[in-house]
DNA sequence: GTGGCAATACGTAGTAATACGTATTTTTTG
DNA sequence: CAAAAAATACGTATTACTACGTATTGCCAC
């Protein structure tokens, strides 16, 4: 009996690229979205095992859809597909009880041992991101960063300066660059200008 | 008579996709390459009317295949898929003789197009960066980036100082600054501090 | 109610990036 | 060879970013 998924993926080459390919290694294709919301609708019709959802897609994004799985209580387990490298989405992976994380560049057989993986209860995180020489440890409660400042990161992402981000906000530039200082700890950057900057730009599809 | 392609891209599931569908449309594939080394070597042996390179593969890039055609004289239309919305590719593009270029996000009909424009011996440059509004003028003189510039624009992308680059090249950081500014104005970037760094950030792959 | 954490805001200080210029020297082109 | 372009370097000035701190207030959980 063939495992049942869902795939989304905004770029139709890739979409068909990986409906093809599952498809020749018997897995059974339930439904193909190309945003977000197609992808939840589908996932709530079809109910299939797995779903393996893009994270940037247009209407919802792959952890807005997964959020929302987990708020309807829909036991559909969820593969991750993104460009970012990143630990602190292991953070927001397991809060939304998502079970399976690649990298976009990821090798077919990846693919193929998560899917097994992830159906049989388990969890896979791509090894590129985690390479076996390292502590797998996910980011500590410490590192979490709060609310304000992932507000401020996001508007930090938009290429906003801080004493824009204050304006916006009611609050003082002070006050935004002494979160902006948090955050740079907690998330141990590179001590140079710009750090801040370039992280929140290559990582703004999880600043949520 | 179907067109004759050689297709490259690093990432297996794209180049499935892209494969899959050419034959489904009717496009003959000669050869599907993973690395741009390949992919000269099968442009070379097959001797395709067009080839469909990613801008940014392992071994050699897309432009980079393309330089070595036009230095072998090889007569392979070549079309480029890349991530980048940069005008200024353009200017590099027309002096490699390459005849199409595409958003990595393209909608599958430019695809067909523009193999068929490409095909004719015409050129085709994706909507989604010229948009029809606007004037399509190729990058003036006036704004073409000097070697010097270009190479700073490397480091730049590297994340490195002006003061580390001035130390690298044996210049004044003065200079390296007042490249930068020159640099700027001929990109016309906005004027926000790190609108450069971000520019040679997304920018890097062909800067060259 | 209490303690811990988050949010807010300030102090002092340094520096990297950018602007708008001028000028000289070197290299390239016609 | 002469002119133009590129490369180099400096002047003056501003500001956005970052560090390393202190402190108060507000909010939340127990």
């Amino acid at each position: 009996m063939s495992i049942k998924l869902i795939i989304a993926d905004d770029h139709p080459l890739l979409l068909k690229g990986l409906k093809d390919f599952l498809e020749e290694n018997k897995y059974e294709i339930l439904g193909v979205a190309s945003n977000g919301e197609l992808a939840l609708q589908m996932i709530e019709k079809f109910n299939p095992s797995v779903a393996i959802l893009d994270l940037e897609m247009p209407k919802m994004t792959g952890i807005e859809v997964a959020k929302e799985c987990l708020k309807r209580g829909i036991k559909t387990r969820i593969i991750l597909l993104t460009l970012h490298k990143e630990k602190y989405i292991i953070q927001q992976a397991k809060n939304l009880n998502i079970a399976g994380y690649l990298l976009k560049d990821f090798a077919t057989e990846d693919l193929i041992n998560c899917i097994e993986k992830v159906n049989e209860g388990g969890e896979y995180f791509s090894n590129l991101i985690f390479p076996k020489e390292k502590n797998i440890n996910p980011t500590t409660a410490e590192d979490k960063l709060t609310p304000s400042e992932i507000k401020i990161l996001r508007h930090i992402a938009d290429g906003v300066t801080s004493k824009e981000i204050a304006d916006k906000l009611f609050i003082a530039e002070r006050t935004v660059e002494k979160h902006r200082s948090n955050i740079i700890s907690k998330l141990r950057l590179d001590k140079k200008y710009n750090s801040l900057l370039i992280w929140a730009k290559n990582n703004k599809g999880i600043l949520f």
